[in-house]
Parts: structure tokens; sequence; C-alpha cells
DNA sequence: CTTGCATACTTGCTAGACAATCGTGGAGGT
DNA sequence: ACCTCCACGATTGTCTAGCAAGTATGCAAG
């Protein structure tokens, strides 16, 4: 297994580097990412550059009007809300078949270590460990379209996660505890303890991002809660 | 709201009335789509022939290799098992949490009443309102992307329907009778039992169709288990 | 019977072009 | 001065034509 990177195609090529580029905030909402300059820019024809973006389009990644050019996809509150409520749906059972069968994932447990190592870094190194740990857990079950849902809504949320900044509003220590004691539930058998407090953990990160996200609009908006109705136009 | 099914799209047209075509049985695993018979065949360009295939490549109905035509996905008993699994992490959860509310969605009473008039017709019509009322379940906690993935899993669960034209094996009164009692489960406000009867349910289901897929390999095939290594070359 | 090669078929990708549509800006009327 | 309408540029949707690369199949040779 030694050329295992190998780009399969180059629409595929494209759409994967576009994808690390939108994940890791090189490319904002506020840009318009045409066909045309793709096609320039990776020095390839049109179609190609078409099809990598409806890919990520199709992924939920970008977002395209009729005939519009595309954009990084806006996530609002009320969709970072749609988000989590789909992985806690999805995460909660899986940990009450694991605690049926007291099945602890090993790359769970580690992805756990892994956050408390990084626990005097920067906060932004705490949202892959993190994100590990919870992908470990789905994976644990073996379902192949279920990681495929899983690993759908994670981009999902670390496309909002780089949209703020600071995130100091992330405390890696109860973070950390958290995942800890969950694991601990699983171990004991306890699944409606382990899903109630994974439903917890979520609804705090949860709710946190969402006022993180609603709250910045930008330098210029001092009240972003209280707009009156001339300022929404058709969006 | 006049018109309303309006193609927005050349090729999401071609892509829907492939995906009807597909999921009504009309075209099946053992003849290949290509790109040319299809442009020929809806008097498209390639390209735009090409997108359509590869968007229900992306979806799952289509299946397709490095420069091999495209041909229907052909689900065995593992991806049955894998889908109907898929079915009951999302659709257990999602019980539970309705009844937390006593929420009873009123599109499920009346799928489940669907299903008790076409009770002597034809074991296909009971194939339609059954997913009524299993997506009305999912719709009723208005979570966009899990309704989207729901939707997905119950594409694939319609594609393994239509290649079992024998579908004697449904029990329709039986069918009737447990979503009649997961509803009421709902309204008591019993959650786990909603979630235990629904996993039975799927289980059932989830069997029975798996064994009459992976045993149906052609009126020739008189002992499907004991098939010896000739007879398998390349797939 | 197996192995190797050549040919046909299919896809991947490119180049260029035209029509349809959306957004924007300016001209004209009130 | 403000609003309306039209024309223009920009962008996408789709087409035509074609070349290159890869896969599979058949045939010939060992």
């Amino acid at each position: 297994m030694a050329a295992r990177v190998t780009a399969t195609s180059i629409v595929d090529a494209i759409s994967n580097d576009l994808r690390t580029r939108i994940l890791e905030g090189e490319l904002t909402s506020d840009l318009a990412l045409t066909e045309t300059e793709m096609a320039a820019s990776y020095d390839v024809a049109r179609p190609t550059a078409k099809a990598a973006i409806e890919k990520l389009v199709s992924e939920g990644l970008l977002v395209r009007g009729a005939h519009k050019s595309a954009r990084v996809a806006e996530l609002g509150p009320d969709s970072v809300r749609d988000i989590y409520r789909a992985r806690a749906y999805l995460e909660s059972e899986v940990l009450r078949r694991l605690a049926v069968t007291r099945t602890v994932p090993e790359g769970a447990v580690q992805a756990n270590r892994d956050i408390a190592a990084v626990a005097g870094g920067s906060a932004l190194d705490v949202v892959e460990p993190d994100m590990r740990f919870h992908t470990s857990l789905i994976d644990a079950v073996g379902n192949e379209r279920l990681s495929k849902m899983y690993r759908s809504l994670v981009s999902e949320v670390r496309l909002c996660m780089v949209r703020v900044q600071s995130l100091n509003l992330l405390d890696t220590a109860l973070i950390q505890a958290e995942h800890q004691r969950i694991l601990e539930l699983i171990a004991e058998g306890d699944g409606p303890g382990a899903a109630q407090l994974l439903d917890e953990h979520l609804s705090r990160a949860r709710e946190r991002l969402a006022a993180a996200i609603g709250g910045e609009a930008g330098p210029e908006a001092h009240h972003p809660s209280s707009l009156h109705p001339s300022s929404l136009h058709s969006s």
C-alpha cells in the first residue's frame, strides 16, 4: 500500500483541495467561486471545475442558486441547531447500543487522551481530536451508511467552527471530563445514562456555537438580535 | 403555484426520470447504462447524461467503477442489513424523543390507515404507505438533515424491494398492528417501549428481505448455499 | 489450455461556442 | 429628486467535436 494518496481523478483532486481550503477558512462566504475562475486557477477546463463545485454542493459545503456563482455555505444559528440535533439523534442511539455490549472503542479513548495532551495549546487544536472522539464512537458500530452520514455532519460542524476565530468558548478540561464519563457509562452498561450525558454535552456545545455564530455579523452590526424589518428584504 | 413540476434543469429532469425508472424496476443491474446510450435516448449531449448519472451515483442508486459503465446498484444481504440497521438507529431515537412530548404525527396515523385500506390488494401497494408511515415519524421532529438522511435510506430500501417480485413475505395485518402499537406507545410516553418494538419490527423485515435477496440467484440455482468454486469467476 | 497482444468500446477531460438568465447601472419619465 | 424600465455585462446551462487513457474482449501464439 505504497501509493494510496493517488488522486483517482482530476475532479476529485480539485474537490478535495477545495474542501480542505474551505474547512481551513481560506475560502469564506463573501467571495464568489465562479466556474471560470476555478478553471483558470487550477488550469483545467470549465466542466471539470463545474463538476468539482457541484460535488461540494452536494456535500453541503457550497451553496448555489439558479444561475448564480457558488459560495461557501453560510450556516446560521438555526442550521447549527439542526446539525447538532442530528448529531445527537445519531450518536445517542449509538451509545445505547454500544453500552449493551459494553464496547468501548479504542480509538475514542485514544482521541480523548489526545485532547488532554493539547490542553495547554491552542483551542483550535482541540477540534480535531474532539471530532475524532465522536466519529470513533460512530464507527464502532460498523455501519457504513451511518458513518458516512455522521461524517457529513462533522464537515458542516467544522465549517461552522472555522467561522468563529475566538474559540475560547471551548472548555477543554470539561470536554475531556465529559468524554471520559461517557466512556465509563458505556463500560458500565448504562446506555440511557450515556445517551443523556451526551445529549447535554452536545446541547451545551450547540448553544455556544449558535450564539457565537449568530452574534458575529461583522464589525458594523452592533445589535444583531434587534434587527428591524427593513433590513430583511430577500433572505 | 401552478407550475410546480417544471424541471429546473435538464440534468435534474433526466436524473428524476431515471430514479423513478430504477425504483420501478424497469432498469435492472444486468444492463449497462452507457453515457452515450443515455444521451441518445434522452436526446441530450453526453456531458448532460454524464451529470445525471453521476448524481444518481452520489445517491447510491447507481454504482460505477473507474472507466466502466454505470449499473444499478446491486444490494446484497449485507447491504440490506446495513441499511435496515441504519434505519433502526435513526428511527428508534426519533421515537424516544417523540414519546417525551407524546407527539403522534398525523401523517403517520393516516399512512397506517392507508395500509389497512389496501390490505386486500397487491402486496406491492403496501410498500408506499409503509414507507410513508416511517418517513412521517422522522419528519415529525422537524430536522432537515435527519429527514434527508432517512430519505436516502428509503430509496435504497425501495431499490431492494423492487428486486423481490414475490412480496408475499409481507404480512400486512402484522405490519399494521405493530405500527398501531408503536403509535400507542408514543402516545403513552413510553419511549423505550416504542423504540424496542420498532427494533423488532425492522429486524423482522430486515431478515426477511435479506433472505429473499440472498436466496434468489435466478431460476437455475437450486442450492444457492452450496455453490462450488468453479461457478464464481469474476464477481 | 494458458499467455500475451491488439483492437474496440467507454470514460475522462479539453476546447470553443451559443443561448438563457440574473444582477447592475444608466436613461428616461413623473 | 425619485421611480421605472431597458440594455448591458457577467455567469451559468448546454451543446458540438474531439483526443487521450483505461478496460475488456477476442484472437493468435506458445
